[in-house]
DNA sequence: CAATAAATGCACTTCCATTGCACTAATTAT
DNA sequence: ATAATTAGTGCAATGGAAGTGCATTTATTG
């Protein structure tokens, strides 16, 4: 048994033919991708069934779901210890609005954030635009 | 003519029925509004004027556009020297996951987050996530 | 008052997320 | 081993929101 289906399996999700494609697919790519992407490279599968693959890698903390502002979903694999959940955690994304491309910066906490009185956070997503670093030519 | 028109007249707004009857709901509530919430306070009129009334708003700098992360675009009204343009001067929202409200939090500038070599900051966009002042019972 | 430009309303399209249901593959119990 | 159960997959369809084209109405300007 190789190195992906133990991972999968550690993280309760059943190792199938198509959820370890999927999970290669995404570890190699180095980028944020859409469900679109992983249509386009598993035309053989399903959507729905690349749709759930990723719900149910995110439920499992294989994934995390990233909101760009884009308006597409996307998705990256979580590196070890990327606990998603806990806020002091969280790392930036950014996308590049040249070429559209979205980047977990997993180096770059989210600094912490004061609340007025009353408001308790949960959850905390930030999201900065501009030109990578592909784009602006260095 | 009244304090709105002029205001509309300044920001180069032909001050229309509507657009002032938009205006001062957003005013008067104190949250971010979407759409619907517009649609649904003026059913006499035709979703797609609220629709371009809050484009043209939005190119105006009389409201700035808000993803709270919900995946429904929000609105709220810009403060005097809002410059909702300028990186430096970008507030931070917050959402309430128990009442779904979504607030801009005005006075919480967005800390200046520095990113690694060759990446350029055009936007930053920073939700927080979490329980409301009114709904936590504070 | 006529000509022009802006605003509005209606119908329609597109795009992505999501769900229901049937079918197949895999796992567990007998 | 085989039947019963559960999990995974595929197809079809729905829903929600954003956006567009065009005709019509309203306002502005010559």
């Amino acid at each position: 048994m190789n190195e992906v289906e133990k991972f999968l399996e550690d993280q309760k999700v059943r190792p199938t033919a198509m959820r370890i494609l999927i999970y290669k697919y995404m570890a190699q790519k180095k980028i944020a991708v859409a469900l679109t992407d992983i249509e386009n490279a598993f035309t053989k599968s399903d959507r729905t069934t690349l749709y759930r693959t990723l719900k149910t890698f995110e439920e499992n903390g294989i994934v995390h779901q990233i909101d760009d502002g884009t308006g597409i979903s996307k998705y990256a694999l979580c590196e070890n210890g990327c606990n998603c959940e806990i806020e002091q955690d969280l790392h930036l994304h950014f996308h590049c609005s040249n070429c559209n491309e979205t980047v977990c910066l997993t180096e770059h906490k989210i600094p912490h954030i004061n609340l007025p009185e009353g408001y308790l956070a949960e959850d905390v997503n930030l999201v900065v635009k501009g030109i990578c670093e592909k784009c602006s030519g260095q």
